[in-house]
DNA sequence: GTCAGTGCAAACCCTTTGCAGAAAG
DNA sequence: CTTTCTGCAAAGGGTTTGCACTGAC
């Protein structure tokens, strides 16, 4: 009998206490997606995560797979990533960064903050703080077949 | 009897022109369409489209403003803004700006491409090209009561 | 034992689509 | 007259929600 539940933090460097810093507890599922998010530097839509998790035998809800990525945001462990009116994209990496996205293909990709300098920022309007700046690069075109 | 049409350009200067050299047709629906997103410099949801555009008497339905949205930015005569995942917005202005969006109270402001520069912009993925960059500062806070 | 988390299915909401009638050239 | 556009209502698809059950501590 081999059914049994992998060790949370095995493959993965303390998933579990990753999630207890960031305030969220870190309950069977939460890990599993966890787990999915952090094992690759990757983009996930919610759809794909819910794939991802639920190739295992033990699965998670649809609702709590959404429940769970606005969580994780919310507690600033992933980024919204908004590139496309059709579905949001999860970013495992938190630091400063920017994105490819390409409108064919539905890719996105990173790109790291050194390779894009911004000017500083203008003034922001009256009485808001600034919360985020996104910088996404739409690009066209199919990928080789490589 | 005063229920004539007035004639589509008198107070906006040659909007059906404006289409034509955009290789869309003018007809009356999306001239209507048309004087409500370049009446103002304002950002549009499809919704607030709708809203506008049916004050008067003359009504347009909800599938012509999505379908004539679509249609106009498609053909470079809008401005497509992705910064909310529950809805798109539509910017009169086509030329390259920048957004500030404020997340508290859903509002779009444009920045000036002058006020904010961007250093050339990195290698692009293979087989690709670049179809627009988006630049999106968020900022939270509800402005003065004014 | 208590409170938070989860799963299911239904509800939501913005957007798109199919198709018959209306309008444009 | 022919082709394109418009309107209505229904379908679509990602996301959220209500509520009873389960699991964490």
């Amino acid at each position: 009998m081999d059914n049994h539940i992998e060790p949370a933090t095995t493959h993965n460097p303390d998933v579990a206490g990753m999630l207890r810093s960031h305030g969220i507890l870190p309950t069977q599922q939460r890990l599993m997606i966890a787990r999915v998010l952090f094992s690759k530097h990757q983009h996930y839509s919610a759809d794909q995560v819910m794939t991802s998790v639920n190739e295992g035998r033990d699965r998670v809800s649809k609702a709590t797979v959404y429940n769970t990525l606005g969580l994780f945001a919310r507690n600033g462990l992933v980024r919204e990533v908004i590139v496309d009116p059709t579905r949001v994209f999860y970013d495992p990496n938190t630091d400063n960064h920017h994105h490819f996205y390409n409108v064919d293909t539905g890719e996105l990709m990173d790109i790291d903050s050194s390779a894009l300098q911004i000017s500083e920022l203008p003034e922001l309007p009256e009485g808001t703080v600034a919360a985020g700046v996104d910088v996404i690069i739409r690009v066209r075109g199919e990928s080789p077949a490589s």
